[in-house]
DNA sequence: TCTTATCAGTAACAAAGGTTACATAGCTTA
DNA sequence: TAAGCTATGTAACCTTTGTTACTGATAAGA
């Protein structure tokens, strides 16, 4: 795990809080699909990222879903961080994207390590800027574009994300992810095929350029 | 000045710390309709808010808005927060929306003040907290609710901030916050006027019963 | 190979929300 | 009081998105 960790947050954290993380952390190593957080769960420990990407996903009162953002490498789930505070419920669910290894901080460790390491409190608030920001184009998307640009920005980031650029999803997966409807998402995207932005086969897509 | 903030922040904070915000803050007071952020503005202070209520807003790239929550009693701008820590722009908008008073603490005293005082760090987790799940709740309501129904949470929101049964806003107001148009918004006013949940009068509305 | 289940394509229709255009109502001010 | 401005009401129409229903294609397994 040490070197691991050196490489995802050697350069972020001094070694002395890399010690710390290296005696009280666990290493989790869990497969894509694997079900991280679910809505409603209390929350055990504060996941540092190492490799892969998790999504994270709301629910809508039928329960319905809608991705709101991935986390990768170097990342930490903000959400999580404020629940530990307050003890409250989780308000997401989290899923491995891909394969993905983490380490697990035990949550009463945020707080001590707050006032003791000035890198910690600056990837505290670093993180939270960023999920903040991140929430704040998830926004943005859904109130400001219309369907077929939040699919072309779905199929570029989960691209990106999976680092290739067949997306392995059904069209009823991809509809679900964007709070939609298969018919709509199968109409949408036989439209970019017809314009040669991607390829269309049965249970995955291949992209071609979506720029 | 240190009634106000005693008040407001006194059971929040111990009193070394309430004597440090006395010592640095400076105490401002603005009047409805009055911007205290635009977006790409250099955050040079964090507000701490006394009393009135704060909306901040969201702009797309034609120029148009939407509501994103209000600041209260109480409240601070996360958004501030990360934006002070990264030294990057404001991505929001934030207009006085009633007679306000509040105190601005210079950026620099953040980071000291989290390592220094317990009672700092957890307000400012807090506020992150609050502010993530205010930020959930208003995608929630874009990605998941038909207008209707967001028109009577503005509706119903828009009252409590204000405290006042009365909304003093035209129609073309509320379509520029709900990001919709006119023509919509008084549409389905008159339709909450139909079920008697409202009355409609020139340049107000009276909320009859909302629930 | 035949069966079955899942996935994708498509047409027809419905609903929500946005647009344009115009009428009228209500204030304000000359 | 008349003129002019702004706010609201409303009809007609369009676009986007969602729904229902059915078809054919593809893959896996008996």
């Amino acid at each position: 795990m040490i070197q691991e960790l050196k490489i995802s947050y050697g350069h972020l954290f001094e070694d002395a809080l890399i010690n710390d993380i290296l005696h009280v952390g666990t290493f989790k190593e869990v497969p894509a699909g694997y079900k991280l957080m679910e809505i409603g769960d209390y929350v055990r420990g504060m996941p540092l990222l190492v490799s892969g990407a998790i999504k994270v996903l709301r629910e809508d009162k039928e329960g319905d879903e809608l991705l709101l953002y991935y986390l990768e490498q170097g990342d930490t789930c903000s959400m999580t961080m404020t629940c530990c505070m307050g003890q409250t419920k989780s308000e997401i669910r989290a899923i491995a994207e891909t394969d993905t290894k983490l380490i697990m901080i035990p949550i009463r460790k945020m707080e001590e390590w707050t006032a003791k390491y000035k890198s910690w409190r600056n990837f505290v608030f670093e993180s939270y800027h960023h999920r903040l920001n991140e929430l704040l184009q998830t926004l943005d998307s859904i109130a400001f574009d219309r369907m077929d640009e939040r699919l072309i920005n779905y199929l570029r980031e989960k691209a990106r994300i999976n680092k290739e650029d067949i997306i392995h999803n059904t069209h009823q997966e991809i509809a679900y992810e964007l709070h939609s409807s298969r018919v709509v998402i199968s109409r949408l995207l036989k439209k970019l095929e017809q314009i040669n932005k991607i390829e269309l086969y049965r249970n995955h897509i291949k992209i071609l350029d979506l720029s």
